[in-house]
DNA sequence: ACTTATATGTTCGGTAACGAACATACTATA
DNA sequence: TATAGTATGTTCGTTACCGAACATATAAGT
């Protein structure tokens, strides 16, 4: 098994000038991540940063009714664990494995060191969370004025992006919790999408047929998302 | 006419060290904030960062088919233009000025050469740009899984916490595109929230008459909301 | 092969908010 | 005091989503 950590898996190492990159290297542990596992629980002191390579996770918002919803996605553009540098320590959001993989993680104490330095590591970081921020923005208006089927596409596409494959493993009961509706309104939006060609699917297995047709099936939200995000990350894409 | 700076009238002034605000204090220009005055549109370079006083900024995201919604509020405990400093000049999100009063305002290369000390003004400025993440994303899912009628009673305990008075200054047109909704619906709330005497008003004009009684009516995302802030910016109330 | 668990499909009545059209009432100002 | 402008109130049909109950189908375990 190769244990070489790679610069290039992730957006945010690979963005790091190389003396700070040799400055963490010592500091940066593989960490895998199976579906489900939750890195943090809301008001949680967090111990590390996580940097995704091929897992995404998911920034959960709990009610006290039990509802939930989606607020943001993490894959390998970024990381997980801002609250740690911004200073507040631990977040009200819950952080939990949408899609298993792998990671690095690197403890919060190495991570405040280096930030504190105000290098490029700090503009980096901060830069990634003005993105975060934008994309935690544009679903709180996508929540409001949206349809259940553009979410759901809107989702698949933000799913797909983060990972290399056209394949997803996630039941539809997954991903109800994820965009805050009932199970059985997006079994409705996922049949219309398989009618309509653009996906099949079954027993928490969905195939991307058609990535064009999703993303005009899809609000203005994922394009405008992404979009900011290849300014404020430039080259992301490269990775 | 008093033109004296005065550190108390913002949380962020108020919580600089004396080094700092020294620093500063050549560069603090007072600004007048009149009701709707756009601050930035969406993805305008920004020249300044906002500390009100007074006044009350809504932080507001548009669509294409024209409507919106609030994704935040920034009162005196806050500041306006988060993204001067996290790096990325510009946002997708507009500010307009959503109750008339005063604040300061200092340009953001000053902003930018205090900020890159790394010192008590950073941590400072990132613990609140936290806070109103938070907020942010419990608008997101308050917008999700609570009714209309909460989120009214909601919007009014954000501007009140904001003022000194029990009076505020705005339509329910107005309101209505704060939270993204039709005016009609701002409407029937207020009618509702009216009979259980909670709130009188007329033409622009309301009065909270019972702000326990609005506590109670709204959802739990106020308080959660609040709470952290006072976790992250603390002695907020003091001002 | 049989059972159990899990994932998905379908139906039904209910409700919150929508879109549009229109009615009323207060305010300003000519 | 007449008039225009603005803020609020009311109605009606429509729609998206909800909550609950139940039906089917595929996979997993013994």
């Amino acid at each position: 098994m190769d244990t070489r950590i790679l610069k290039e898996q992730n957006w945010l190492f690979k963005s790091l000038p190389l003396a700070e990159w040799e400055r963490l290297l010592p500091y940066i542990q593989p960490f895998d991540m199976p579906l489900g596992l939750v890195l943090s629980e809301s008001g949680d002191k967090m111990n590390y940063v996580y940097f995704p390579t091929t897992a995404i996770v998911s920034l959960l918002y709990g009610l006290e009714n039990g509802s939930s919803a989606e607020i943001a996605v993490v894959g390998n553009e970024g990381c997980v664990g801002v609250a740690i540098f911004m200073g507040g320590q631990s977040t009200l959001s819950s952080s939990v494995v949408q899609s298993a993989g792998k990671s690095y993680r690197i403890k919060a104490d190495v991570i405040l060191e280096e930030f504190g330095k105000a290098g490029p590591m700090m503009h980096l970081f901060l830069r990634y969370t003005q993105a975060l921020i934008t994309q935690m923005s544009q679903t709180a208006v996508c929540n409001r004025h949206h349809t259940l089927d553009q979410q759901f596409c809107r989702w698949l596409l933000l799913s797909l992006d983060r990972l290399t494959s056209n394949d997803l493993v996630m039941t539809q009961e997954l991903i109800s919790n994820m965009l805050g509706v009932r199970r059985e309104g997006v079994t409705e939006a996922a049949l219309k999408v398989q009618k309509a060609g653009l996906i099949s699917y079954s027993r928490g297995h969905i195939k991307i047929l058609d990535r064009k047709g999703l993303e005009h099936r899809t609000c203005e939200c994922y394009q405008v998302v992404k979009t900011e995000y290849e300014r404020l990350l430039p080259d992301k894409f490269a990775v």
